[in-house]
DNA sequence: GTCAACAATATTGTCGAGAATCATGTTGTG
DNA sequence: CACAACATGATTCTCGACAATATTGTTGAC
């Protein structure tokens, strides 16, 4: 579908890379060598090459002519604009589900939450993971523009590096279910400011997280504290 | 910088091919040969290929396994969700912009609007395009997320194709000037809501535009006729 | 010892040819 | 005549080798 070409074996290329990142083996600004991930992998250097094409385009790695690619890097002031935005769509997206919500989305919502639960308790984080964008992408799909989805798709999976801080504090995984939970009672009940609020808190533990373990240090560091704006969060929490 | 590798010569291609299709000489659902393309612009054929998968980026055209590359057909859901969003995003931007704007702010949308007020006169396409987009671009920069301000030109890029039909009036191309000038005064008078009306109804006339050509044959019309749902975008207009 | 110029290595970008795949035309059978 | 099976041609995808570029290491003059 949304895949730009290929058979499987570009994909899977893709999809090691991308865990790999998410789950911090390969940390922002590390070089990915082509020759490299090709012995690594087994993959032809051309389709690793692909793969790369593939994950800049994600949002994953960044590349410059002729000095290859580098996990993606964020500074301070753009982690918060990609987090101002990603609440702002959430939120708009949040507040066109139809409410009630449909019984079927509920039942499937349900199913995905039990065996998230099941997951966190268990630390298999990789399922965790994928049933966590389950669970929010089959929300933000109940509302009606696709084109929002995949704006908010595309954030998501943007953002799967700075993600990765929070999916290894057992802390704040801990606490997901219990927020999922919420989340699904809004629906069920049909309170659409409440349902609005918690797509949109739901963000801000990943983004702490990421921001206590770059504290100071990340790319930019000496102009970011002194820069320092006010960061302009409080608009989505409007009701 | 935003470009992904290569020197200029890749750049000048997907430049080329780009206008193409901003200008109908391209038209959507039509095949993108490769071997065609790279004898017509003497480029090899891996360079045509790598500004396929640069303008599958870019939205312009789509890309099936095996198939080759397409340039991009919209349906007419998808052209009202699209243009939902952009009413959003650039609503957003419009309501982030510090007023009264900044002098130096003024001064260069003037300079901008004035060429492009003499470039409508000569019909110079190419270059209105290119001021347009400059003049609007300038204007959303000013607010101040980044994030913000890619998401919007990359819907702005995505378009292109659809804002055609819009560019080949005359009519319509003569009232754009009126327009913005029309949001000049709501910056230099620092009226909120006026600029924020403005920048989202500026949107609809190409929108209409192209509806109009499409009338009814395009893409699945069959079922959209019957489907017809209403256009949720009255929330863009509130103010 | 420091620094610039040069040489060597490492890494990425480009190309052309052949393999794989899809679309179309043709043939043979009922 | 309808239709499936096959053969043909067009087009895309993949690979390996080479060229271009960046990075690192070395030398020699001052």
């Amino acid at each position: 579908m949304s895949k730009p070409q290929n058979d499987g074996q570009l994909a899977e290329l893709v999809d090691r890379i991308k865990l790999d990142i998410i789950f911090g083996r390969l940390r922002p600004r590390e070089r990915l060598i082509e020759d490299d991930l090709s012995a690594q992998f087994g993959a032809s250097r051309h389709l690793v090459r692909t793969a790369f094409t593939e994950l800049q385009r994600m949002g994953l790695v960044t590349r410059r002519p002729n000095k290859g690619a580098v996990v993606r890097d964020f500074s301070p002031e753009e982690v918060d604009e990609i987090y101002e935005m990603r609440a702002i769509l959430q939120r708009e997206a949040a507040s066109r589900v139809p409410l009630p919500a449909h019984p079927d989305l509920i039942a499937r919502l349900e199913q995905i939450h039990a065996e998230y639960c099941r997951e966190v308790d268990r630390r298999n984080l990789k399922r965790v993971c994928e049933l966590n964008n389950e669970f929010h992408h089959t929300i933000f799909k109940a509302s009606d523009n696709r084109c929002l989805v995949d704006l908010i798709q595309r954030m998501w999976t943007e953002t799967l590096g700075i993600r990765c801080y929070a999916m290894g504090d057992p802390t704040l995984l801990c606490k997901t279910p219990e927020e999922h939970s919420q989340i699904l009672n809004a629906l069920r009940t049909g309170n659409r400011k409440r349902l609005m609020r918690l797509c949109v808190d739901h963000l801000w533990p990943a983004l702490e997280a990421y921001k206590r373990a770059h504290g100071g240090w990340s790319s930019n560091a000496m102009q970011s504290t002194a820069t320092e704006k006010p960061l302009r969060l409080a608009r989505a929490f409007s009701d």
